[in-house]
DNA sequence: ATTAATGCAAACGGTTTGCACTACT
DNA sequence: AGTAGTGCAAACCGTTTGCATTAAT
């Protein structure tokens, strides 16, 4: 029931930016908030819930996920889905690092900064604007490739 | 019970490779494939089931998704994950394009073999052995970029 | 005769909802 | 005081699993 340390930029106008528009600053918004700030990246929901769960029991799955429906409307969340399905919220535009995925074995390696920007400029031309932290490339690594063909090719 | 039609190609071979493998040829796996077969692109597995129920309703879910296990196992489908989040299953090799996909508007573009081709070069050195028509590049269009910058950035 | 595959029903996991209650403003 | 937000528990939906049974080889 402690008052934790303010929070960083971007997150400090938030409460401000709530109050704005008739919505609360509550306790829980604010676990909610403190742990989207020390995630870079993305964070799937059911970790955030965890994660928020450490921090301050009282803070439920249901609050954690009509929070993030208010911070989508506020644009300082996205969701999308990840590899397995589960929704991934993305914050910020944090240094994340962009990565392969192998669509059949689910393996996943890391994209270099220098592979992804090598890609980013092969479809800058046409207007797709690419940001390296935010690129996978989905695929079939040679494993599963080489035994695809084997079954079916 | 009634037997259709036979099988188009490629999947008149299908009943052979299984049999090869020590596996069977049932009436609910020739229903799957049935739907499959006239399916271009992707279904998901909940639309499969369904759709696999109005032709024969002995197919059961589980029974569905077995079958999708083995035929993955085989390379004769891929799964990934729909906007929504639910299971998507790519469908054969006509797909012969890979695409760039917009992750917030979900718009997709295609991806030119020469694209495609200096994108498996990238990462061949380190045994991942995209083939351009499986590559799918995901990140985020220029007109999403831009809105999520001005909202947060 | 073997044993892969099925149907069933129940479990699962992440997410959503209805509702009475709490607590920001 | 007013109403946005909460906790709870139950519903949800697509998918998965255990198990006894069926049927393809």
């Amino acid at each position: 029931v402690t008052v934790s340390a303010s929070l960083r930029e971007p997150w400090a106008s938030l409460p401000g930016q709530l109050r704005e528009r008739g919505l609360r600053w509550t306790p829980q918004r604010r676990t909610v908030i403190e742990v989207l700030a020390e995630t870079r990246g993305h964070i799937t929901g059911a970790e955030l819930v965890e994660r928020c769960r450490v921090l301050d029991l009282t803070v439920v799955p249901s609050t954690v996920y009509r929070t993030l429906d208010v911070l989508e409307q506020l644009g300082v969340v996205r969701h999308g889905h990840g590899a397995d399905g589960r929704q991934e919220f993305h914050v910020g535009s944090e240094t994340d690092h962009g990565h392969l995925h192998c669509a059949t074995c689910e393996n996943q390696w890391e994209i270099t900064e220098p592979q992804a920007g090598a890609i980013a400029e092969l479809f800058a031309p046409q207007g797709f604007a690419l940001e390296a932290s935010h690129v996978t490339i989905v695929g079939q690594c040679r494993t599963c490739r080489e035994r695809a063909t084997r079954a079916f090719g």
